[in-house]
DNA sequence: CTGAAAGCGCTTACAG
DNA sequence: CTGAAAGCGCTTACAG
């Protein structure tokens, strides 16, 4: 069906071996003959049978992306971006979204690095540490960890891979300060974080960077409320219902992800609270069309195109140094704060 | 590195043979070891070798999807569903962004299906016809068009293949027709449309569906303005520039496509348009977060999760009956109108 | 009924 | 310097 190598070979005159050597770009093979080998196979349309090759060479020139859901905005642009600089290192991307479950997220790795359909996995990880992670970890499959570190324990083997498997993220403190200044400028005194799963280090760290940054400027840590959501927008709706029933209710909000604060700006529309003339708002993970929103909102946006970046570099030098000693090619470019219109003065 | 089945056999005490055979259920081997086997399988965590199985047996397990941008909403969206859709049915997706270049999708197809990385592609065509779907045509590739059909001339084999091709995709004539009667109905006579490059089917469709829904309820032709994007949310900025810069202004817009609808909405904050006192707007492709601009947007919704679960169904048929002639399998299941509050009666 | 053997399309060590 | 041959991990037709 597809043009094989023998074909090739027929075509050009030469052997099997002769086309491999010459498209490979092997010195044996005499510039002027190789150019013609090359000329031939490109006419021909040849392509390399991608699983030939891997059960040869065990290299697949495949990464796969496993995500929460490619749904999520952030997720989408991230995936793009990945896809674009894995292609433009000549990887193909094979996507997985793991819904936020662990077993799905483990499933997934299991097919793709023990079916060995992918050289690496750059992964979101669902969870702070699965069997599957430790199932990979223990196979010593190239793994880059995307938005999210994990939690290892142990000094196992399997556990030291993983420890030193590179970590690609944002780095929100600077951002989370800026943030933080933004509210207390204005006055706010009482506020309210609609975080992350806390079994996630981001749900950790960006709880506690926001209160830490708030606390600096003199919020009391008993007027900073978090309600605890799981990355989709319903739970963010909820969690605002949750903050507007507190005794004493909050007078700003940080959302701290783009779904979640979509939701909490959807249940404080439902509970007919202006913004930000009630409640200010700010939010996690920019899209251009907060601008749109009534009232445009204020957001923490990620440096995406730097991560996926990072992650794929940091994939391809998994790959190509696979007998070295993992380098420590943590990368965390810096959020940044997008002000718009969805903070202002506390009310009286 | 990888469990392998040699292993698997030895820990069994059978051959690679009848492991191979107690695996995919042959009858050849009795229950009881072929239960015995697959528990030792399971219990080593062996999955086949992806590329030795595409090498013997012609079948990778894999689908391609090449989209325009999974950045798009849509496509985010579209593309989830469609790698849920292709998991539950036992297949990987490799993931393409075309960008709307046909060169580049054309060397994407070239690369997934010449190099045998998947079995079959389900493509959202950048072009009408491309040399590369000519030549995916020609090698009787398994093709879905998704979102937008081809354009196939001649009666070669290839054009015939690419013609015996399942379509999916939207049917927008009713919602259309709805979203015409709504706008006459607050007494638009002038209205703007933002259409997608004409080169592309739905371009084409879109606009002469909308087109002719308004002049069947009264409007005039000649009060009918379109101008063509690129799917791009600048491309909707700018038209939305022309068509305000127009003698006789649209006091109602279309913006036939997500994105650029967005674009068109900023164009008209810009230019301090309100929406819907001085303008109302329907947009195409309808996001959870619609809800949150100012004002609320009404769109047109595509079925995406019928959509997505179509394609894949299409593609598991052509994979599962390769030698059977191709069934007439195109599905096109109905957009919907979603009333907000971006549409109002036309200025006096 | 079972096991050994061939062969898918590549790459590369090896013999000539 | 060149070509034939081995072998990656599977599946399945075939011999015993």
């Amino acid at each position: 069906m597809a043009v094989r190598m023998r074909d090739v070979a027929q075509a050009a005159g030469v052997s099997i071996a002769a086309v491999s050597l010459a498209l490979s770009g092997n010195p044996r093979i005499p510039a002027e003959t190789r150019d013609r080998i090359r000329a031939v196979a490109e006419q021909m349309g040849y392509r390399p049978h991608a699983g030939a090759r891997a059960l040869r060479t065990e290299v697949t020139g495949s990464l796969g992306l496993v995500i929460s859901d490619v749904a999520n905005p952030f997720f989408a642009e991230l995936a793009g971006e990945i896809q674009r600089a894995a292609a433009a290192e000549g990887f193909s991307t094979v996507l997985c979204n793991s819904d936020e479950d662990a077993g799905v997220q483990d499933e997934y790795l299991r097919n793709l690095l023990a079916g060995s359909r992918v050289d690496g996995v750059i992964l979101v990880p669902a969870a702070a540490m699965t069997e599957g992670l430790l199932a990979a970890g223990k196979a010593k499959a190239r793994l880059v960890f995307l938005d999210r570190p994990v939690e290892v324990r142990g000094r196992t083997a399997a556990a030291r891979h993983l420890a030193g498997s590179p970590v690609v993220r944002s780095g929100a403190s600077k951002a989370l300060s800026e943030a933080a200044e933004l509210l207390t400028g204005f006055g706010h005194r009482r506020v309210g974080i609609i975080a992350p799963p806390m079994t996630t280090r981001v749900g950790v760290e960006r709880t506690e960077l926001m209160i830490q940054s708030l606390t600096a400027r003199g919020v009391a840590t008993r007027d900073i409320s978090v309600v605890e959501g799981d990355f989709r927008q319903d739970s963010g709706e909820r969690a605002m219902e949750q903050l507007l029933a507190n005794k004493s209710r909050p007078t700003a909000i940080f959302g701290a992800d783009g779904l979640m604060t979509i939701g909490a700006m959807k249940g404080l529309r439902a509970a007919r609270y202006r913004v930000p003339a009630d409640i200010s708002v700010i939010g996690f993970d920019d899209a251009p069309w907060f601008d749109l929103f009534d009232p445009p909102l204020t957001a923490v946006a990620q440096p995406i195109t730097a991560m996926a970046t990072a992650a794929v570099r940091a994939m391809v030098h998994l790959v190509d140094d696979a007998a070295a000693p993992l380098p420590a090619a943590d990368a965390t470019p810096a959020c940044r704060l997008v002000r718009r219109a969805s903070c202002g003065p506390a009310p009286a």
